[in-house]
DNA sequence: TTCTTGACTTGGACTCTGTCCATCGTAGGA
DNA sequence: TCCTACGATGGACAGAGTCCAAGTCAAGAA
């Protein structure tokens, strides 16, 4: 965690109480949260904290590579700072939950040239969908 | 497409022309449009056609499994025709052009059982990025 | 340590996508 | 042809995200 805000400060991000908050909130495994969700447990360190604030700063964290943007479903993105690590999401069809998966294969190696219609393509998202013991 | 209607009208669906419009915008290879575009494609034909109505039709459409909801990006959801037939989508991150494509290999049996936290895991979606020829 | 300045934050307005609901219209069976 | 329940309408509303003008402050300079 610290490495990551050392390794923004090395890039030149200005650090900020807001950025930092934000960074500590994505901290852990499996963290697969909302724009929303971080909004309300940044707030609850650092009350003043802005929604444009946690937007833009996730913007920024997911374009200098280090957070995941995951479409789980049709509504709000979910975050994912398990970003050097190469995985993909098992969702919960009933109650949402995600969890990081290491499926066995590679799905990049296994689209033809033919069904690539000249496409340069550079990754592959694989999101499983079931329901987790809770649910079924 | 006929089929499409005959398969409808056997299940119940009573058929107005809205429905038929929805359905026939729907019609085709490669057809991933949002319910925006259903709605002005369909409107150029059915003027009086409302959103509210574009939107319960792809709503029932989904439910009847005749067309698939595709969330390719963080925006509009996109809609498929081709729901009876496995496949894949393979997007560009450019213009946000979407193919139907056909990997080789089964992503679902590619996730070990100790990857599936015990969740009884339905089905897999594979997204593919990259540049179409146009964008590159 | 204090000053300076440009990058960062704020909050409110706005856009886009989608849902809801009361009312009106009509497909299709009797 | 008539009836009526199912479907369509459009306007209000909600959720997610973006934009912007004005104020604030991190961190390098003096």
């Amino acid at each position: 965690m610290s490495d990551l805000l050392e390794r923004l400060r090395a890039q030149g991000w200005r650090l900020t109480a807001q950025r930092r908050v934000v960074a500590e909130v994505l901290d852990g495994d499996h963290v697969h949260l909302t724009a929303e969700e971080v909004h309300a447990r940044a707030a609850a360190r650092l009350p003043e904290i802005s929604r444009a604030t946690v937007y833009n700063t996730l913007g920024e964290l997911v374009g200098l590579g280090e957070v995941l943007e995951v479409a789980t479903d049709g509504r709000a993105k979910r975050y994912d700072p398990n970003a050097h690590q190469p995985h993909h999401h098992l969702v919960c069809s009933g109650c949402g939950t995600v969890r990081d998966v290491h499926p066995t294969g590679d799905p990049l190696a296994e689209l033809p040239p033919r069904e690539r219609y000249g496409f340069q393509v550079a990754e592959a998202e694989v999101i499983y969908r079931g329901l987790c013991p809770s649910c079924a």
